[in-house]
DNA sequence: TCGATAATTAGACGCTTGTACAATTGCACG
DNA sequence: CGTGCAATTGTACAAGCGTCTAATTATCGA
């Protein structure tokens, strides 16, 4: 994972409100961009553009279904952003 | 670990200025202010200011030495946010 | 084709934040 | 004390970002 992406996935994951769209997502299998709208308190714009930018970390990704988007967990990408922390922070034991 | 400073955590995690100042200092065991201040092209009121956020994140934690400021990493906090990474986003096992 | 519904995009607004410069504090050493 | 260095804090500003409303695109149903 090279340093852009990381910064995107981190910057991604740093607001509250677009963190909990992630959580939501992570939950299911799959969630209808509409679910999201009727949970929570913000517009439909809004929601539009936290998706997109998780979509661009890559964090997710859109599937297209008629009228409707769903949005899907991609865990690999997180997977690799846990496994940058580790690597740039020297987290894997410190013993060498 | 509560919201607030995961979501304080993540912040700080987010500026890849001071990612490279936790980097650096997950490098060593114990890192004098001065040597950041000589290492990066910028202020040192801005080096000041990212220890600062990196500190209330509890991803360091200052030692002062005379006029000298030491700042080590607390990989409790680092772990523990990860933990909570996990937790959050189900990253543990989809079986259950 | 027309109207309704779902979602994205465009533009704008206010708050946050990364940064710099200047002032201040804290400490060491004459 | 007073001078000088290290570090923090105050103030200011430009850029970034979360949010909204409005406009636009895309799709379904009649």
């Amino acid at each position: 994972m090279d340093q852009e992406q990381f910064t995107r996935v981190a910057k991604a994951l740093a607001d509250p409100r677009r963190f909990e769209l992630l959580e939501m997502i992570a939950g299911c299998d799959e969630l209808p961009c509409k679910r999201m709208v009727e949970t929570f308190p913000v517009s439909q714009a809004t929601i539009s553009h936290h998706l997109k930018e998780l979509t661009n970390a890559g964090l997710i990704e859109p599937r297209r279904e008629g009228q409707h988007g769903h949005y899907r967990l991609r865990p690999g990408v997180l997977e690799a952003y846990r496994a940058e922390l580790d690597r740039r922070l020297k987290l894997t034991a410190p013993v060498g």
